[in-house]
DNA sequence: TCTTGACTTAGAGTGCGCTCGAAGCCGTAG
DNA sequence: CTACGGCTTCGAGCGCACTCTAAGTCAAGA
């Protein structure tokens, strides 16, 4: 598979699979005789799991420390697993906070679709008064 | 209320509260006889949603541009209330994807703890081969 | 009076994660 | 044979959101 056939699959551009290999992020893939990247489609699970952990979050330092140790084998599999579960922490943690938030934006929403109510009551439309501070 | 005062307070720092002003993102602040900038609590809750919008991923030109929806006062509140709900839809829906991210860290934690199981079992320590690839 | 420390401004610098450009090579279609 | 598109490398550039520096002002305490 070339890297252009990968970009289609993984929705990464060719410039940014370029620049994760480049950066470690994804493994030296083999070459063609006429030096273009040749991937093996196997590769696509581990562009997907990045893909989860950048969409967590994951800094790409940590990602390129999980890589590393993904490289050394049974060896790290417990640090490996004490790594995710630190992130899935973090992750739960924001996941909470997200939910505060939208409650917040809930609230917010809702006072303002009353305060369009009460405004739309008032026939009277009397001229509009600039607001006094931000809400 | 002065600067550091509000830092403290806000959790921001006074170089970012001064730069959040610079940009628009907080009204201009009262100066002091001496041109020190002496805040009202009252900008506390404005900074406090920010922040929503902020944890919630909202770049900050879109803040500015809300923040200037709510310096001209009622005749905006249908425009940000759209604003907010669209951006509420964002969030719910990275929200979702975190889940099925968090599912997916779930089931990797899980086969880790698992392999790991089975590494102990063997109890007859073979040299470790190194993996073939990234897991 | 002197020192200290917090403040002011304008503007430069940082870290992250890409994203693009330039210059050149290679293989296939016309 | 030539033109074309897609690939290669290296390195520069970008957008975001800060973060910090320099040079200077000011007010309160010893």
């Amino acid at each position: 598979m070339k890297i252009s056939d990968l970009a289609k699959r993984c929705g990464l551009s060719a410039h940014t699979l370029r620049y994760y290999e480049r950066i470690g992020l994804l493994p030296y893939a083999d070459r063609d005789r006429s030096g273009q990247r040749d991937y093996d489609a196997s590769i696509l699970s581990w562009i997907e799991f990045l893909g989860r952990l950048k969409t967590t979050g994951m800094p790409i330092r940590d990602m390129l420390l999980y890589a590393k140790l993904a490289d050394s084998g049974k060896a790290t599999f417990s640090e490996r697993r004490q790594m995710l579960e630190e992130h899935r922490e973090r992750v739960r943690a924001h996941v909470a906070d997200l939910e505060a938030c939208l409650r917040v934006l809930d609230g917010k929403i809702a006072s303002y679709a009353e305060a369009e109510e009460r405004t739309r009551d008032e026939k009277r439309n009397i001229a509009d008064t600039p607001a006094r501070a931000r809400t």
